[in-house]
DNA sequence: ATATATTGCTCTAGAGACTAGAGCTATAGA
DNA sequence: TCTATAGCTCTAGTCTCTAGAGCAATATAT
């Protein structure tokens, strides 16, 4: 039997945020001591690594109610888990070319900063000025 | 004299985001028509684009305030500005590395999956087991 | 000149994924 | 038994917009 705290500091969730997961459907609700305090088994560590891993990976909580509701049919096929996986990491594509491209600009911009004065900033000149861009964003 | 329709045609920002913009005070209260409308002038062209450009490098509204802030004392050095893009190139490198182990993982995953049963579908299992993962994340 | 279509206005609420605080209660350790 | 810590519920705030309702102004077509 574990407390809210307890599952916390195992799974490095916040304790509201277990409360919040609770509230959003993603956990079901425990088991309560005589004092009304949340009391957890050995399982609810799993989902809630389950949970928190599928979060790190930048899912949605949606996302990932599908999932655990999936994985709740074993006899089903994976297509649909497969199918959230995959758009996920045309997402994470997606994004990480669109950083790249923010991290050539500013590494420019940083790069021509000499530290005097506002008006030759390159900083602030970048910023107002579209012209000044290699790429498009 | 620009309506707010013509300077969010001619910026990409959205026209309630306009609005929200001057709500945040990133943009001073413009004139207006007799009939109470939003008159713009091709000053705010350039503000607005501002605000953009920096919103798509990732900057926050604050930033972008202490940014605007800045650059109406062209008379201070530059660090400030020169601090605020380093501090976020900090930043996008961090997401950067992040969103590559992701993809990696994702890739890993996907490429598993057979199509089968949820029973031995590795998205699935991924997600619960720690122990799968390549790398910390 | 008038009818209509489009655009604009304000105000409020919602989204997503939490996080923080108030005010109170339960439990664990000394 | 006392007290510190951890737990409870409920509400509201974060951030950056976005959507909708209900109404007014402007532009275009006839």
């Amino acid at each position: 039997m574990l407390t809210i705290g307890d599952l916390s500091k195992r799974t490095g969730v916040k304790v509201p945020t277990i409360r919040y997961y609770e509230q959003m459907g993603l956990i079901s609700e425990p088991e309560r001591s005589e004092g009304n305090q949340r009391r957890y088994f050995k399982g609810d560590l799993e989902r809630l690594a389950f949970i928190r891993h599928g979060r790190d990976l930048g899912l949605t909580i949606d996302a990932i109610k599908e999932l655990i509701s999936l994985s709740q049919h074993p006899d089903r096929p994976c297509v649909g888990a497969d199918r959230i996986a995959k758009e996920h990491l045309e997402d994470v594509r997606i994004k990480i070319a669109r950083l790249r491209k923010l991290e050539h600009e500013l590494e420019r911009i940083v790069s021509h900063c000499d530290g005097h004065s506002i008006e030759d900033c390159y900083v602030i000149r970048a910023l107002s000025d579209h012209g000044l861009c290699e790429g498009e964003h």
